[in-house]
DNA sequence: ATAATACTGTACCAAGCGGTACATAATGGC
DNA sequence: GCCATTATGTACCGCTTGGTACAGTATTAT
């Protein structure tokens, strides 16, 4: 009976994510919110209740879009480890230098928000927990199937690759040279025996 | 002639630092300043200038107290590379929770204002940078006095050692405990030989 | 005493904040 | 056509924000 057409939830719901994800919570203003969602302040607040809800869904989508980039060409032929380099190439080598520089919306507003509102810190520590989750089963894998080694167990060396990824999330967020980034990130992968690939990405070619 | 005592500026000063990287520079009102600071508004205006600029100052004593911290106990006759060690036995092992749990604000400061004030985020990386050449510089020292060696240049080593750091950061600002913090750090320094010291630390009578 | 300076206290400002209210137009199933 | 529903547009709310103005009160050197 009613109008049908929610028009583009999903688009409007990424667009705040993109959003909040280069300014940061507290920086991005409700106004700045309906403009770049392209929607009315009442369409807002029906459909996504207010600042805070949305921004709640915004990190359990950031979660959920981080987790498929690094498993949707997870196939079984493929050695576990390798979906670890896979997502440093994802998020640092692959994605054009806007994106990069944003660094993790998970990071950011951990920091952000460490002393200001405890359930969204817990909850984007909780995002970040399942993703080192992620990493240790797939080491485990890997050990098991001598695909990987280290003088670390799968827990200890999933904490290392949590450790880099947060560093180099701070790294990004400084206009640091791709190049440069890449460089810093294979150096510590191969301290535990997870560097990347023999062949030397390309970065002349890619977009911004 | 005039009234001299200019109340206590440095006292102040330190406490609006303190809530800044506590807080964050947007969570932080001009209000919440004041009350800290225990100053008035007129005070306020007439000694700082204005929010910014108090800004700005408080990086930089965060800077410098920060190299105090590794650097006042520095003599001759220690081997160089234990200025790292001892920066992160200060910045993790010693200071109570509550700091701890702050980050670092130059660290925090750069998450935050990276994509809405350019001039502030080079200032804070410009700070964290001098912490790295620092490091550098130590790195370098050791190695020539045979103390230290690894499969990577002092300045590879140095990066390494900044990628630690802002990992561990990222991990303190989500209230892991310190014991746990402080076994990932380990382990990470462990990789490129600079783990801390023969002694496993103390935690139980950490004050807070 | 006087002039100069530094602080306090309070009142005020325009602007922006997140959020609400409501009247109106569009769209569908019945 | 009718009604329910969902959108739009706009006006408004109370509150907080960073920042200013100014009168009053200390405090000091001269």
């Amino acid at each position: 009976m009613p109008r049908p057409l929610e028009f583009d939830r999903e688009r409007a719901l990424t667009r705040a994510m993109k959003l909040f994800w280069s300014q940061g919570y507290n920086a991005t203003s409700l106004n700045a919110l309906l403009q770049t969602m392209g929607i009315q302040r009442s369409s807002f607040y029906a459909s996504f209740g207010d600042k805070r809800t949305l921004f709640v869904e915004c990190l359990k989508l950031f979660g959920q879009r981080t987790a498929e980039l690094t498993l949707q060409q997870h196939n079984a032929n493929e050695p576990p480890q390798q979906l670890i380099s896979r997502f440093f190439e994802m998020t640092v080598l692959q994605p054009p230098d806007q994106r990069l520089h944003k660094g993790c919306l998970l990071v950011n507003s951990i920091l952000e928000l460490a002393d200001t509102d405890d359930a969204l810190c817990a909850l984007a520590a909780e995002l970040l927990d399942s993703m080192q989750n992620r990493f240790e089963q797939a080491l485990y894998q890997a050990r098991n199937q001598g695909l990987w080694h280290a003088d670390m167990t799968p827990a200890q060396a999933a904490r290392m690759v949590m450790l880099i990824h947060q560093g180099v999330r701070v790294q990004s967020r400084k206009r640091i040279p791709r190049e440069d980034i890449w460089a810093t990130l294979c150096d510590a992968l191969a301290l535990i025996n997870l560097k990347p690939s023999p062949t030397t990405p390309d970065f002349k070619t890619t977009p911004s």
